[in-house]
RNA sequence: GGCGGCAUAGCCAAGUGGUAAGGCAGAGGUCUGCAACACCUUCACCACCAGUUCAAAUCUGGUUGUCGCCU
């Protein structure tokens, strides 16, 4: 099955550029995106509106409630098959969109087999909080020190994961996370796949996120957090934790100015970019797109991914 | 014009004789069931000139800049 992957960083202009080619290539889109899959995230996630849509079909796109959490194995099975009823409908599905981590799970297909059916997570979280980081670290280079010699102990989160992967499997997850990377390296997909990152000089990259904060906040990104906040959701909660909604909680709890809280967004808005051009560089191998070097100019743009796709056929 | 204070990295800021804390911003990375997460690494010959001293960001003199007060 063919596939065409658009990612690259926030604020490339990653919808416009598929929309584009959607048309030129009678293709549907898929969002690779964490954040999108949330009903009532639309303008901080810079969500496509309708118009933006532009006729094209859009899947992955509202279809959780902030209070359900999205999880990679459960993305990555719904875009599989999502995959495979565009292609059997004779259309090529570009999946579009800036995680990464979720990218490469349906790219190599990553196995996600393990079925957790005790709450290790829990009883290890427990444990931290009990005996603290450097014990619960020490348990991991009991089980596991392959993996111990990777996660730095600060990491709580990944060593716990660890071991709870280690409790669950009875084998440590360093073995599983060799045998997926391996996919990786020799480019094993299921898929007949051309995989592009759009990018652009880091100057002008910043200075469009700065620009396209303030857009936000025009365009009432106030307003919809104010609107979650009121839910009185639990703050940790996986849809809460996105660029654009905890940064301004702060003001809606009265502890930081609305200038304080826009700086702070655009700030994590950069970092967040500059994270997601490392993991491109390191972690995937795509076709990088100059896009400013092309004028930033989405026709040519999608002209140059049909060329070097080879989909001149369409 | 006079008097006084201050001049340390892009910003804030410690350090009053022994060869520069920290924070922020920036840069570079890690990553395989929370990933827009979590985590790691890195970043200065202390305004300039001359002097004292084994040794000065730290003391002395001067220059320049800056802030405050006075006239």
């Amino acid at each position: 099955m063919k596939i065409i992957l658009i990612a690259g960083p926030t604020a490339t202009g990653k919808t416009e550029v598929s929309v584009k080619l959607a048309h030129k290539i009678n293709a549907e889109i898929i969002s690779m995106d964490s954040m999108q899959v949330y009903k009532g995230l639309d303008i901080g996630t810079a969500k496509a509106n309708e118009q933006e849509m532009d006729g094209i079909k859009h899947y992955m796109i509202d279809v959780l409630d902030p209070t359900e959490n999205c999880s990679v194995a459960w993305f990555k099975s719904t875009v599989k098959d999502l995959i495979s009823d565009i292609s059997a409908r004779g259309k090529i599905p570009i999946l579009v969109g800036g995680t990464g981590f979720y990218i490469n799970a349906v790219l190599f297909d990553t196995n996600f087999d393990e079925q957790i059916t005790t709450d290790y997570k829990a009883e290890f979280t427990a444990f931290y909080y009990d005996y603290g980081k450097e014990q619960l670290f020490a348990k991991l280079q009991d089980v596991d020190p392959e993996s111990a010699s990777t996660i730095h102990p600060n990491n709580v989160k990944r060593v716990i994961r660890a071991l709870e992967f280690f409790s669950q499997n009875g084998f440590p997850i360093s073995k599983h996370n060799k045998e997926e990377k391996y996919k990786r390296f020799d480019n094993i997909s299921p898929y007949d796949y051309t995989f592009f990152a759009l990018n652009m000089s880091r100057d002008t990259l910043y200075s469009r996120i700065n620009r396209r904060v303030d857009l936000m906040v025009d365009n009432g990104l106030f307003h919809e957090v104010e609107k979650l906040f009121n839910r009185g959701l639990d703050e940790n909660l996986a849809a809460l934790q996105g660029i654009g909604y905890k940064e301004l909680f702060p003001f809606f709890k009265g502890q930081l100015s609305k200038d304080e809280v826009i700086d702070i967004l655009k700030r994590n808005t950069r970092r967040f970019a500059k994270r997601q051009i490392t993991w491109f560089n390191h972690q995937s191998n795509p076709i990088f797109i100059e896009v400013d070097e092309l004028g930033f100019n989405s026709e040519k743009i999608a002209n140059t991914i049909i060329e070097l796709s080879n989909l001149r056929k369409f």
